[in-house]
DNA sequence: GCCAACGTTGGC
DNA sequence: GCCAACGTTGGC
């Protein structure tokens, strides 16, 4: 089992609209960063624990955990002219991107801040404490990931 | 809104 | 293969 931390602008798409979704489940779909890709692509497995960050906004924070819902596959939003992630180099025969579908697990005690984890010294190397980390889909080394959880309050419930 | 850091594209 | 231009990300 890997973990992992994706990260969602939540303007475009928050914690609360996964909730919200049906069987609070969507598909990670528009991602366009070949190592993003890969790792959906060839890492990620279903019930692989995620952590669900909101990024771009005043206090960027962890919120929730999440988990991978599907084996991956083609991101059809890639075929679709219409959408504005829409590649005109992918071809069905040859998808160029890929996605897998996360599912909302619950939300966390409460936001564990972008600042916090700073401080945290057991966290350094965490891709998303990397200056100016772009990475929206990223692994997380479990003691990291479970550190998170422990930060937010919560023990390590459902996940190891 | 600013701007640094990247990733990608495309001319040569 | 180089590298400048460009677009995007994302903290602040």
């Amino acid at each position: 089992m890997s973990f992992w931390l994706i990260k969602s602008r939540p303007s475009a798409f928050s914690w609360a609209d996964l909730e919200a979704a049906p069987a609070r489940t969507t598909a990670w779909a528009g991602v366009r960063n070949y190592q993003a890709r890969n790792f959906m692509r060839d890492r990620m497995k279903p019930g692989d624990p995620v952590l669900f960050y909101h990024s771009q906004i005043p206090k960027p924070a962890v919120i929730g955990l999440a988990e991978v819902a599907s084996e991956s596959y083609p991101d059809p939003t890639q075929f679709d002219p219409g959408h504005r992630r829409y590649d005109p180099t992918a071809a069905v025969a040859e998808p160029r991107w890929y996605l897998v579908e996360i599912r909302a697990v619950r939300q966390l005690e409460r936001p564990v801040l972008l600042r916090e984890l700073r401080e945290q010294p057991e966290l350094e190397g965490m891709d998303l404490l990397r200056q100016r980390s772009r990475l929206s889909v990223q692994p997380v080394p479990p003691a990291a990931f479970l550190r998170v959880l422990q930060l937010a309050g919560s023990d390590a419930g459902g996940v190891s």
